[in-house]
DNA sequence: CGGATTATTATGTATATACATGTTCGCCCA
DNA sequence: TGGGCGAACATGTATATACATAATAATCCG
């Protein structure tokens, strides 16, 4: 789907459209024809106008109304969406070797603070990680994991000592919510020594935390040397490939 | 659309299977019904299966192959959806006063740099800003811009002595696309008196290019007090509200 | 037995049709 | 003149139908 090459009615109409109102000839307010009239334009069926329109709607360049008609939004707000792969697939993507390590394992109660970054109410047994991450030589990336043990309890039996908990728990957790903090930070000096930069080096930090269906599942904070590392992400107003 | 509260025969199919497969009942790799069983399973007609499984398709939580079917699809990429608002909208939010102040403007011909940052094969005239965001008492956010005259001539017209830069341009050009590198640095001694931070504190520094139909728009870098600033980036499966 | 051909099957796309729903406009009457 | 009622209208949703397409399964034949 969306393959640019498609030449589907379908297709042909709705990159038509689009083009229009990327291009501006449709600006924002603009009242597009009926969709009897697009119809008709494009020698179709209803039905078929009215599919363009509602894919149009739903990717958000066009806003409908009963009985009033179909009008090009305004862009509101910039979105963007951040592809966060695996860090392995990072370091990898740099054509650096990738090498892993955990420095910490523990499973414990959880703390105030660990039921804060888990949004935990009641207590519950975590397994608290400590990981790090190279690329050749040098430290890529800290990784600092809660993984809630009432919701993931095989995780009680993993020892992640070869691979990172990350991949891991993408398979067991088939689909999830997560909601991501970035942020800049000062390197503490116990973070400086484990990513081997100076003291107060700038870091950007990335903190996830993930739900599945039966709750919270893991809170994750990656700590990258700044100089060295970018987010990445994109916007395309209609397309999504 | 999308209301949640809806509840035709669409809306209904799509949450149930939707539910089936965040849940973890349908499993990635699992072959869902074939649509004409999923019409009677519903007591729908085989084209309303067909735009519920064409929707989540789209959504990304199903994959379709011809004559074998319809399967869930592995989640391979942690995407997020990050909304980046206008600084104003940003700091309002935190019910602090906004104000705006204009720093620096230079209408020059593109540097060799300037045009590394627009993506410029050719010289052009651009404009050179340099605005500051205030919170209350204190500098929220420095901006610094560049506007390719070449595609928004009407700039040069504008002082953007009273608002800043980037609202007008989102009225001027209706739909574009955007890519942004996140990243964070410590402050320089300049950046650091600008924002009145520390020399060396971290920052987080947002930088976007924009284009238009009719080639690079501008390129903007955000340079916020690392402390004092997180990105919040949210990522659902199949919904988009 | 193996490779080519054909049949079957499930999805993909498009159409005509039908009726529901929410707006808006205009008409009618107090 | 103004308020309300109803007709017209555009979209929303759903169905039955038809044919195209791609991939697999079945068959046929050398």
């Amino acid at each position: 789907m969306t393959n640019g090459k498609e030449a589907t009615l379908h297709h042909r109409i709705l990159s038509d459209i689009e083009g229009r109102i990327v291009s501006g000839e449709w600006p924002p307010g603009y009242r597009l024809p009926f969709e009897v009239d697009l119809a008709v334009q494009y020698s179709c069926s209803r039905m078929t106008a009215n599919k363009v329109l509602t894919h149009l709607a739903r990717a958000g360049l066009i806003e409908r109304r009963k009985k009033s008609g179909s009008f090009v939004s305004q862009p509101v707000t910039q979105a963007a969406v951040l592809e966060i792969h695996s860090i392995e697939a990072e370091v990898r993507s740099l054509k650096l070797p990738y090498s892993y390590r955990l420095e910490k394992r523990i499973l414990r109660e959880a703390s105030p603070v660990d039921r804060q970054h888990l949004e935990l109410s009641e207590t519950a047994s975590v397994l608290d990680l400590v990981c790090l991450h190279h690329a050749g030589e040098r430290p890529f990336c800290l990784e600092e994991r809660l993984i809630n043990l009432a919701t993931v309890p095989e995780a009680e039996s993993e020892d992640f000592s070869k691979s990172a908990p990350g991949t891991w728990l993408i398979s067991q957790i088939p689909w999830s919510t997560a909601e991501h903090r970035i942020y800049a930070l000062s390197a503490t000096a116990e973070v400086a020594k484990t990513l081997d930069i100076s003291r107060n080096a700038a870091c950007l930090v990335i903190e996830r935390r993930t739900w599945g269906s039966s709750g919270p599942v893991t809170f994750v904070r990656f700590t990258y040397p700044g100089d060295r590392h970018a987010l990445v992400a994109r916007f395309t107003p209609g397309g999504e490939s």
